[in-house]
DNA sequence: CTGTTAGCGCCTTCAG
DNA sequence: CTGAAGGCGCTAACAG
């Protein structure tokens, strides 16, 4: 029985043991060559002491922390709470701590979350930045030692791994069935939180040669939803596109109910969302509103969540691999740690699926 | 302009400034006694350096690592993503870093995760554990200078700190609603993970005397349902006891469907359910089952979330604070740390509230 | 194969 | 008020 004592130290062991210091941390590490019967009579003292390594004690030396830093906007969102799952799963499978760091969207918040995990020595970083054209932050965190991944967005500024869906393609493909379907007045609830991104129309100059890596998620799925317009060689109506401010689901509500009240000017038919949060206020303001989906308004949801099959009649949703989009993550991080991965930053894209429900209802064209 | 060169130390500012290390240390870490003069040239050398201290050396001595440690059952879960949010938020603004662990409500997995812990050293842990009866690794993990907080759930077992709701209280207040509202048979949905809790019906000979510390939250949110019966001289007919072996909404979802099955047998008329999955599970096989809610089948669920809104009728529901919960564990984690608090282990009973909407129906006596 | 010698970067006595 | 010495627990050369 150990008394209220200290924890056992590496010296206990070997005194007990019998040998040198670095004998016995060779036998407990696993490194270097050793007796095997030395090694059976340190694990023994080890044992009988309860002896624990002491990893702060080794990251000094060895400059690992076998810790990864997860900084994400906000942790309480679904996506993040299911990617963060994907990311924890892996890690803890190949031995690996999570730093977690929440910066609410903010970059100045995200500049002291990248600080404070380069000071705690973390090995690894996986971000999913607020602004993917601010950056430099993160590029400075990048070094032959640590590796950042991006998480559900990529950024043409930095040369990383990223991994992320093919949204625009997504959002086109979307969009597309509800022109195939005979809709030609689209409403969009997007997230248009970036200051140079709220002048959106920007983009339509810009169709093609539009890099997806210089714009956030909510951006790059109203590209997505203008290049099926003009695939579809239908004119776009700025009124249908409805900007939120902010990362709230009341934001996404009083957005939409402005698209709603227009509908007699519009003559919107359907309306799209962009991610978990808007496709939450824009469903909910289009009930408040006495509207029936899909009877008088087409809608499709972004990010296939309980709620979409809860309701009736179900919503049709774009889905994302959210868990895999973590863990994804998190093994292309550690296999740069482990050195299993040494080619360039690469972006990696997850497919996407429509999941076609009831929400949709065809229109007679006029 | 630093080259490639490695982080600047204590040293290296010493140096600069033309002082000892210890003088440096001193005038950095606004201890022990400095010349006003001295602290502001070796501040002017540290920018210059852009010297950051580097915690790990920091706690080697210290033995504090500024770091809570939190050990949750399902990150991805709603509850302990919103939790956790609170917790976040909390420890960002007083300092400490989060280190997190999901365990999958498995005890083993919790054993692990709290060792993990202890040799990381962290300050304090927030653990919402497994199986309240199997707490014995919680309490190793508490010492005059390591903190422990219980989430969501507190145990008779321990003697710390905890932050619950009452849930028995709420749960018998809701079921009282719904038998008020002449319902005479009400079906629970309900998670008895636990081997032991297994055999609920342990639970109807001791009614009064169960110590809600001794059980895990789903049996006790059941017990709310039986004492509610009691109140009403309502007997209790076990067929209505619909139990769940796993934390999955599938596993819900069959659960009530079995209980769907029997309902000419049973005469259910109404549902309740004792958190978020079970509610999400119930309430979809209620739809898959063609019923209507509430002209059918009258339901509450547990946890306000989005959904419950959003579907319609919209659901009643129990309420708990949940980001509450989170900070206010935080909190008093923190304050424990920081000495502030001091009096013995304290059960902190957060307020519920029934939200009252329209998915229950009154129904006629027999 | 094993032991010795040095630190990692910082804090903390203890002298001065 | 400041400096010198020592060490937290471990690993990393180097000898032997």
């Amino acid at each position: 029985m150990s008394d209220v004592r200290k924890q056992p130290t590496l010296h206990d062991v070997a005194r007990l043991a019998g040998f040198s210091t670095s004998t016995t941390a060779r036998a407990l590490g696993n490194y270097g060559r050793i007796a095997e019967t030395t090694r059976e009579k340190v694990r023994a003292a080890a044992e009988e002491l309860g002896y624990r390594a002491n990893p702060l004690a080794r990251s000094m030396i060895t400059g690992k922390t076998k810790t990864i830093g997860v900084v994400c906007a906000d942790l309480s969102s679904p996506f993040f709470a299911e990617a963060l799952r994907g990311i924890s799963d892996v890690a803890k499978g190949r031995g690996y701590d999570i730093l977690i760091v929440n910066t609410d969207e903010d970059v100045a918040s995200e500049r002291d979350a990248v600080a404070l995990l380069r000071d705690r020595h973390v090995d690894g970083v996986i971000v999913s930045p607020a602004d993917v054209r601010q950056v430099d932050h993160l590029a400075a965190l990048q070094t032959p030692e640590r590796a950042l991944v991006l998480l559900d967005r990529s950024s043409s500024a930095l040369d990383t791994d990223s991994v992320t869906v093919d949204d625009v393609s997504a959002m086109t493909d979307a969009v597309g069935r509800l022109l195939d379907a005979g809709h030609r007045h689209i409403g969009i609830v997007t997230e248009l939180r970036i200051e140079r991104e709220a002048d959106w129309q920007s983009l339509l100059g810009d169709l093609d040669h539009s890099e997806r890596r210089e714009l956030n998620p909510s951006s790059r799925r109203l590209l997505g939803y203008l290049r099926a317009h003009r695939e579809h060689d239908i004119p776009i109506d700025p009124a249908l596109v409805a900007r939120t401010g902010a990362t709230s689901v009341d934001s996404a509500r009083r957005a939409t109910t402005r698209l709603l009240e227009q509908r007699d000017e519009t003559g919107m038919t359907a309306v799209v969302t962009v991610d978990n949060t808007t496709s939450v206020g824009a469903y909910g303001a289009i009930r408040d509103h006495g509207l029936r989906v899909p009877d008088d308004l087409s809608f499709i949801a972004f990010d296939n969540l309980d709620w979409t099959t809860l309701v009736q009649p179900a919503v049709s949703v774009i889905e994302q691999p959210v868990y895999a989009l973590g863990s994804r993550a998190a093994d292309v991080l550690l296999d740069r740690l482990d050195g299993i991965r040494t080619t360039p930053g690469e972006e990696i894209l997850l497919d996407t699926r429509f999941i076609e429900r009831e929400s949709i209802r065809a229109v007679q064209q006029v």
